[in-house]
DNA sequence: TTTTATTAATTGAACGTTCAATTAGTTTCT
DNA sequence: AGAAACTAATTGAACGTTCAATTAATAAAA
């Protein structure tokens, strides 16, 4: 069975494993013999991969806050945009199918109380919370005067954050998801046409 | 030291020692043996009162979730208050230092992730929700039109948790969560002024 | 072209630890 | 005495890690 050069690829095996586990069991139920047999690999490949369970879990989250950095990049270096082009495209990737799923959402949540008491994950935390906001300040500041653009990224910020956790804890979030996104971009032009 | 009519003075002691080791060692990381070692007790008295250490933690969190009610509750029926003032006791009771404190914060998140698996807490979670929606939207209803009203009610709701969430999880939480308790406020002025 | 050596990939059983729950026994109050 | 409150020790299951063994691919040598 062996082949050479597998690396790369088991490793992305195991991650979307993990996604996969977590988002069937949670992470509290998620275990090496859970993430190995969806993966249809061995336990023992877990360590010699990622040096154990802890190592796998903090790289499924590097991939998940890449999978939102790369949302934006996709679509904002395409063609030239306008500021509130720009400010709509940023709340879309925060609501794609990928961050709507199931495995993405228990993933997010887990993190979050994680990163509570794991210093690496608290830094990866901070980063990806300041990158939503410097990259609404950075339009907003092409439509508002300096602090009205500080206070609308903030609240823009706080907004898109607090839809997505209301959504993803509610019943029914396919609908819930879909309105909220909307609800956004109504905040945003308000904040924008409050110039009159 | 055993004396009648303990009950409920060890069920609050149990109470608050679950939230003291989850504020200092997580939810993941608390035990029975961290539990009853910060009350003062013995590990098997959590069986005797709750049947097991889910039972304590399930209490724990309804405790949490009615500090949060009560903390609404006492300010709301002091005396007649106008729709604004309202408001900002809304907000308000969701930022007070209890809300803040490292161990409502760390089961708060512990909770939401828990949630995803526990029928039970899920449904918690969602009575909860659709309290600070409903209370927005009795006093929006008395400031705006029907429409406007529950289309402020659920981005008050929203940027209410957003910003605690995200306050929650920053490296200085203490002066971040001040400004966001006033931001939300701003954003309630914002909505009713924008009738001119 | 075989043969031999070496490396990469992978397995899965054994081990030690952790933890919740249980149980039997002890103390105090009425 | 008997009920209520509580302790401390024990049990057994679950889990992550380790590691010796195995298989396959590649490289080197004959």
């Amino acid at each position: 069975m062996p082949k050479v050069g597998m690396k790369p690829v088991r490793k992305q095996q195991l991650i979307d494993a993990t996604l996969e586990s977590i988002g069937e069991f949670g992470l509290q139920s998620t275990t090496i013999v859970t993430i190995s047999r969806i993966a249809g690999l061995s336990s023992g490949i877990i360590s010699h991969y990622f040096g154990g369970k802890q190592g796998l879990i903090e790289a499924t989250i590097m991939h998940l806050l890449e999978q939102l950095r790369l949302a934006l990049l996709a679509q904002i270096s395409a063609k030239p945009i306008d500021a509130n082009e720009r400010l709509k495209i940023i709340i879309a990737a925060n609501f794609t199918p990928f961050q709507r799923s199931t495995p993405a959402i228990k993933t997010w949540l887990s993190f979050w109380t994680e990163s509570m008491h794991d210093p690496k994950l608290r830094r990866l935390q901070n980063i990806n919370s300041k990158r939503l906001y410097s990259n609404l300040l950075f339009s907003f500041r092409q439509l508002l005067a300096d602090d009205a653009a500080q206070v609308a990224a903030k609240q823009t910020a706080a907004m898109i954050d607090g839809f997505w956790l209301r959504c993803a804890l509610s019943t029914k979030p396919e609908a819930e998801f879909k309105q909220a996104e909307q609800l956004c971009k109504s905040f945003i032009d308000e904040q924008i046409n409050s110039l009159n």
